[in-house]
RNA sequence: GUCCCCUUCGUCUAGAGGCCUAGGACACCUGGUUUUCAUCCAGGCAACAGGGGUUCGAAACCCCUAGGGGACGCCA
């Protein structure tokens, strides 16, 4: 029997987040239960989005967790390399064999047209896709425009009727007409592969066994089981998880819920508190047991146990869980470490004593000045905002602006914050302190602390964003209608 | 809109046709312990989406309806 074979693949776009932590330990789980292989795989196909910060914070944040890969960037192994970027010549090579056996087509459709078809498509109420415009081109027409080097993608064939039928490890036979699915996009114009197309090849080259992955790519299998037949080879197994939701049960998104999993790790939550929270979304231990290790997981792993209904990640459990590890895992000794470890590991000390020393005489002064730093949330009122100068619905918007700004920021340093600030109070034709009034309040849960552009840059995007959410609330929210105005608004402002 | 997936307490879930008067955990409520609070302990509230079948027997199997979610990109 071959070995087991899994792997995670991340695209570094974006926070690490607790969804690609959750995949990654259903992976790990499956594979280390076999006795085989996890594997970390990077899918920076995406040239606009991918970045080395994101890439490295991904990993960073998948081995505080302690999921950590048998092969994959920083380890090693037989079958890389194991960034996509670094690929393409294996994609290159691969898409030919497709070009060739007449699988695979150029299409050298501009994205206006493709734009058009589609609004025609949507208008007509027609399922959108790809009308075949460059389908049947012959040879000599392709050569031509290739000639001219006109701007190319290179498209998968698909079948006209039928049905692609493949089997989910969890939800048995799925049925889906082939007239539901795109002549996808293989190979874009940069001259990088689309996921679907490095995805399979690698899957192969890698020798993965099984694909455990979210629900949301279950409608790509066919696209997928088809590129394994134009390759005339074995697809693998393909296990289809449900999606963590947010509370109104929508897919866990950060819009609505913090998901970043240096947000938790911010806020105090221990990696292993953490993981078996994740274990216990769709997923329980055969004898009921709640509280668990990553190792007892593994060890008593079988996928079969996964409940296919998306669970809500819903905090209040996650704290009751961490409390309970805090409390009773290890000694008052360890307690001590560890707490110590995470406000200093956490480069929020280190950062704010200059400012500290300016305002202090005597140590005993220092603890109620930074409490802040090492808060979750700070406790607000409608009051605590009384003395600034903006009504509450300006305070609103100016929080509001001030936090999709920050949202934005490519780089996140206290020059950065500081400009845009300042940037974004002059945009509104505010005072700078009439400005800064109410996110003083909003980060510190007062009118004055240190400063609050160091201090936004020390506590992080992910404690500033909840802070900014609740402070927001706290004055009265948004609601749906204020908020497309405000989007409107901040759109303008440039 | 089209297609696909899903549906047990508010939330996470147990449940593989009779062991189900549907079990556990979180949250919530009540009581006990505790100088307060928290912890801890004991108890309570609370669910099989609806309708049809199949079967001696259905939370479980099948069908329909409803609801929820996802996908429909030169993003992954």
């Amino acid at each position: 029997m071959t070995q087991v074979r899994t792997r995670i693949a991340p695209s570094p776009t974006g926070d690490p987040h607790v969804g690609t932590a959750y995949i990654a330990l259903f992976n790990r789980c499956f594979a280390r239960q076999h006795g085989g292989k996890f594997i970390l795989r990077i899918e920076d196909t995406d040239q606009m989005r991918s970045t080395a910060q994101s890439e490295h914070d991904i990993l960073s944040s998948l081995q505080w967790l302690g999921l950590e890969w048998d092969e994959g960037p920083g380890v090693g192994g037989d079958f890389g390399p194991y960034r996509q970027s670094e690929r393409s010549a294996i994609y290159a090579e691969h898409i030919a064999t497709l070009l060739e056996s007449g699988n695979a087509f150029h299409c050298f459709c501009s994205a206006e047209r493709l734009d058009e078809v589609r609004k025609t498509q949507m208008a007509a109420k027609q399922q959108p896709g790809y009308d075949g415009h460059c389908a049947h081109l012959s040879k000599a027409e392709v050569d031509t425009k290739l000639a001219a080097s006109e701007d190319y993608v290179i498209r998968m064939r698909v079948p006209e009727t039928g049905n692609c039928e493949f089997h989910d490890m969890l939800r048995g036979e799925v049925s889906i007409a082939w007239s539901q699915i795109d002549m996808q996009v293989l190979m874009k114009s940069d001259g990088l592969p689309t996921y679907h197309f490095a995805n399979v090849v690698d899957d192969h080259l890698m020798e993965i066994t099984h694909v455990v992955r979210g629900e949301e790519w279950i409608n790509s299998v066919p696209k997928h089981v088809l590129l394994y037949k134009y390759f005339d080879w074995t697809p693998p197994i393909f296990c289809h998880m449900p999606l963590l939701r947010n509370p109104d049960k929508s897919k866990l998104s950060k819009r609505k819920n913090p998901t970043s999993i240096n947000y938790y790790r911010d806020m105090g939550y221990l990696p292993e508190a953490l993981i078996n929270y994740l274990g216990m979304m769709g997923w329980t231990m055969p004898n009921g047991q709640e509280v668990f290790t990553l190792s007892e997981m593994e060890d008593a792993f079988d996928i079969s146990r996964v409940s296919l209904g998306g669970p809500v990640f819903d905090t209040e459990k996650l704290d009751w869980l961490n409390g309970k590890y805090l409390r009773e895992a290890g000694s008052d000794k360890d307690f001590q470490e560890r707490l110590l470890a995470w406000a200093q590991d956490s480069g929020r000390l280190a950062p704010i004593i200059p400012l500290l020393r300016q305002r202090v005489e005597k140590f005993s002064d220092v603890a109620p000045l930074i409490s802040y730093f090492f808060s979750g949330s700070v406790a607000i009122t409608p009051e605590s905002f009384s003395h600034c100068k903006l009504a509450p619905a300006d305070a609103c918007k100016a929080l509001q602006f001030a936090l999709w700004k920050l949202e934005a920021l490519s780089v996140w340093s206290r020059e950065e914050v500081e400009s845009t600030l300042m940037t974004l109070s002059q945009a509104l034709d505010i005072k700078v302190r009439d400005f800064l009034a109410p996110l003083f309040v909003a980060i510190s849960g007062q009118p004055v602390s240190l400063s609050v552009i160091d201090s936004i840059a020390v506590i992080g995007l992910d404690l500033s964003r909840a802070r900014l959410r609740a402070a927001i609330e706290v004055l009265g929210g948004i609601s749906k209608k204020q908020a497309k105005n405000l989007e409107k608004e901040f759109a303008q402002l440039g």
